[in-house]
DNA sequence: CGCAACATGTAAGCGGTTACATGATTAC
DNA sequence: GTAATCATGTAACCGCTTACATGTTGCG
């Protein structure tokens, strides 16, 4: 399950430009499968290129023509295949707490400083939850269901953790890092 | 913060090889910063050729002359200003729930085997959490036990996510599969 | 007899990120 | 006026993964 196989499964529910991909890629898959122009274009132009989906160029004023793109039965098929996987990856990349394992070399103000980015970002998914939650939650499939709960579930016990423990690490009165420098 | 920044910061804790590093990488650091013998081995070169680490050679009989490094004051400067980033990142990239997205087009004994082993995953990662509090808690720094903690908390989340809503997929008695497929 | 642990590395490749390049329209 | 939205793409780069290459010791 790739960049590529992603926008096929996005198709399955109508066709759409490359732009269009990009907004779903950032709103409701942003949190777990993140992806740039610089991945969805050259997935789009190689799927075609395998047959895998159609494109039909809409000529516009003062923009680039929109290319819409339309999954085929080739590529319907592709996806069942890609499916198919039985254990698919789950993997965290965290610069945040591979640091916060080295606190002790950090300073109580740069602490502070990446928790509360963090629970600020973390805020931000939690509103994007309810949104969604508020907004259109009645024709969404079963599967859109889970990984939404999955995400607010997840955030919902980093941010309760954040505001339990975060302060864990600056409660002490020394400062570590001269010690570590020298 | 990189495979190498975190090698610098393992290093200060005392010297080692890159093969006692690596057990570092799957162990502690495995759930957030996975790094193979590809990452590290690399990893430890460059930083030597910066001057950032010293290398010293055991010879061995029968294996490879052990080389063990030890972090030189360039190298801790240079770890205290990896680590002054105020904003370091958080991420996940989940091929499994790209696919549970998309579970209206599997059959219900697809996505029930993958969350199966998705549940098995994660509670060898609970295990792990335990054995952790179990052993050597004692002399671990605020920042270990952060992590640690961060660690448990999402997973015990997750855990209790998958047992309550890893059904709510296979609950309905169509199989989507074939309308789709057609 | 086979497997795990010990121990080091290289090289190709893959997939994604970032920066670059272009430019009109609309809303504040 | 200036920022956001619409709209497409390329190319260089970066960093990690995987496979390859080699060989001993000790345990069950």
């Amino acid at each position: 399950m790739d960049v590529k196989a992603v926008c096929l499964g996005m198709l399955t529910d109508g066709e759409a430009s490359g732009y269009d991909l990009k907004k779903q890629f950032e709103s409701t898959f942003g949190h777990f499968f993140a992806a740039g122009y610089g991945s969805i274009y050259p997935a789009l132009a190689s799927l075609a290129s395998e047959g895998y989906v159609d494109c039909r160029e809409v000529p516009q004023e003062g923009k680039p023509d929109r290319k819409v793109y339309r999954i085929t039965d080739a590529g319907r098929t592709r996806l069942l295949e890609a499916l198919e996987k039985p254990d698919p990856s789950h993997k965290v990349r965290s610069e945040f707490l591979a640091m916060m394992y080295f606190a002790h070399l950090m300073t109580r103000e740069q602490i502070d400083t990446i928790i509360s980015h963090r629970k600020q970002e973390f805020d931000q998914y939690l509103k994007m939850f309810a949104d969604f939650e508020a907004d259109g939650l009645k024709d969404w499939t079963p599967g859109m269901r889970f990984v939404c709960g999955f995400g607010k579930a997840v955030t919902t016990a980093i941010r309760a953790y954040l505001e339990e423990h975060g302060d864990t690490m600056t409660a002490k009165d020394t400062d570590n890092r001269k010690a570590a420098a020298g």
